[in-house]
RNA sequence: GACCCCUUCGUCUAGUCAGGUCAGGACACCGGGUUUUCAUCCCGGCAACACGGGUUCGAAUCCCGUAGGGGUCACCA
């Protein structure tokens, strides 16, 4: 049989690391094991839902390397994907349990309910419905009414949970919960069930805190005599005090780490180790992860977000990009920084691709080559350190000796700084880092005959004129 | 409060199911080397089995208990 997984996003806000890191699960053990993974956007909460919001999570999905093969803009045999469009074929399931006494209407008042669940509270019992209604038989003509779930009174439910393993929850602790509200749609935990089955779903993959709920849906698998499905329930992502992951630990939504410059590489490489692990892969594809992914090793205790881990994962993946693509991917970028790279972006971008944690860094790192000379950020330490007014006529001096180099390569400069070093008996870090000033402002760069090759020779000449004409005067 | 889940270096984890290597790797941190900058890269170091009982020749691993952390308790999903 083949298996089928899905992700289950609500339309009420960005897509969360969290989130992310569940589709990421399924998606995972689905192309692992040949199946078919389907999105299903819960839409019914039609006040905070909105259609921006589901076009983000899958625009996000889809940037971190995750695509589906049914849902929304992908089609399918078992659509419609979004709640709101399955609305009334709910109803039937509800009489059938009517009509078969596993479920039954109930007239209790929100006062009355209120007041059974105080009272249960005051005596420190688990608040729950006291079955008022159960056996009253109530017909359709009893007035507002709401469809509650008949739930067995006594033994076990177990949950066989894939990552859990089995968890046993006493019937007891259950109560009669509504499956259906007073207004006539069904709820959240009665409709899971009803379209996980109808979409054929095998294996029910997410997070931890839906491993409370799971009792009750099993339990309504059972009184509609339908399969059950496999359940694995994720640890969920902390921050780094241990508590739920929240803004307050840093950013929890996917777009913010895309905007941060990030590689999806990364990030999809983080969430996947993050709780997960075989042997010593720490650095690895998409592909690789496909190959080595089971349940049975993701770990069982939640796991907290690591920032540092994500970065270093994050210079790996750029320093391993091909130059060409790492450009492109810089464009978005440079133009948030208000930077216009010309035709030089591919050499710059090779000279600090091994200096950046992230694109943006990696934009930081190289606008000088990109700023007028005029708009260079001095560093006003390292002006006084290495421009200095013995400095002035030494840069000029090998300004003109590298304008005759015989080309613009860096054996062909390096060549010419060695000689003309030899030929002062000067050590090259009299001229090194003054001219890594004059070219950047900063006293930390490129190396240097890369950084002047990539320059391009009148920049290069330019900027190493500027910096002597900024030396203080020999005679102070 | 009740129920459920969890507990190996600061962090992510291997090892636990089939008890027996100085408890392994990675990030971070510290030190050294390469690079006359920075980054990369290389070498080295620091650092953990929550606690208490048992079972056993031997326990991170099996059993019991304690503590701590997290999650869930809606006519929300």
């Amino acid at each position: 049989m083949t298996m089928r997984l899905r992700f289950a996003p609500s339309p009420t806000g960005y897509l969360h690391i969290g989130g992310a890191r569940t589709a990421l699960h399924n998606w995972l053990l689905t192309r692992k094991n040949g199946g078919v993974f389907l999105l299903r956007i819960e839409d019914t909460d039609r006040k905070r839902s909105k259609p921006e919001f589901e076009e983000q999570i899958l625009r996000d999905m889809t940037w971190l390397g995750l695509d589906w093969d049914e849902g929304p803009s992908k089609g399918g045999d078992y659509g419609p994907y979004r709640q709101t469009e399955r609305q009334g074929r709910y109803t039937q399931y509800i009489e059938r349990m009517l009509a078969e006494g596993t479920a039954y209407r109930c007239t209790c008042s929100k006062e009355r309910l209120t007041a059974v669940r105080e009272a249960a509270q005051a005596k420190g019992d688990k608040p729950k419905y006291d079955g008022h209604c159960r056996d009253l038989n109530l017909g359709p003509d009893c007035g507002e009414h709401v469809v509650r779930f008949k739930a067995p009174l006594t033994g076990q439910t177990v949950v066989a949970d894939l990552v859990k393993g089995d968890v046993a929850f006493n019937n007891e602790e259950l109560d009669d919960f509504i499956i259906q509200r007073s207004d006539g749609t069904p709820t959240y935990n009665f409709v899971v069930v009803v379209d996980d089955h109808e979409m054929g779903v095998t294996h029910v993959v997410r997070g931890d805190d839906h491993l409370n709920n799971t009792p009750k849906q099993q339990m309504l698998y059972e009184a509609l005599g339908l399969p059950v499905p496999q359940f694995g329930h994720l640890p969920i992502i902390l921050g780094n005090d241990g508590g739920k992951m929240s803004k307050r630990h840093g950013d929890t939504s996917v777009g913010a780490y895309r905007d941060k410059g990030f590689v999806p590489e990364a990030l999809f490489n983080y969430l996947t180790r993050l709780g997960w692990a075989c042997g010593d892969m720490e650095h690895f594809t998409a592909d690789e992860a496909v190959a080595a992914f089971g349940l049975d090793g993701v770990a069982k205790a939640g796991a907290k977000w690591d920032m540092d881990k994500l970065s270093w994962l994050n210079q790996q993946w750029i320093m391993g990009l091909d130059t060409a693509d790492l450009a492109q991917r810089c464009l978005p970028h440079y133009a948030e920084a208000g930077i216009e790279p010309d035709e030089r972006l591919e050499a710059v971008v090779a000279t600090v691709q091994a200096r950046a944690k992230t694109l943006v860094d990696l934009v930081a790192a190289s606008a000088f080559y990109f700023a007028a000379d005029a708009d260079l950020e001095w560093d006003d330490k390292a002006v006084k350190k290495f421009l200095k007014p013995a400095t002035g006529p030494l840069l000029r001096e090998l300004a003109d000796a590298l304008e005759g180099a015989p080309e613009w390569s860096e054996s062909a400069l390096e060549a010419v700084v060695k000689d003309f070093c030899t030929a002062r008996e000067i050590g090259l870090g009299k001229v090194a880092q003054p001219i890594r000033v004059s070219m950047t402002g900063q006293k930390a760069g490129p190396g240097l005959y890369e950084m002047l090759v990539a320059a391009g020779k009148p920049m290069a000449l330019r900027r190493m004129r500027g910096g002597a004409d900024r030396c203080p005067p020999a005679d102070g």
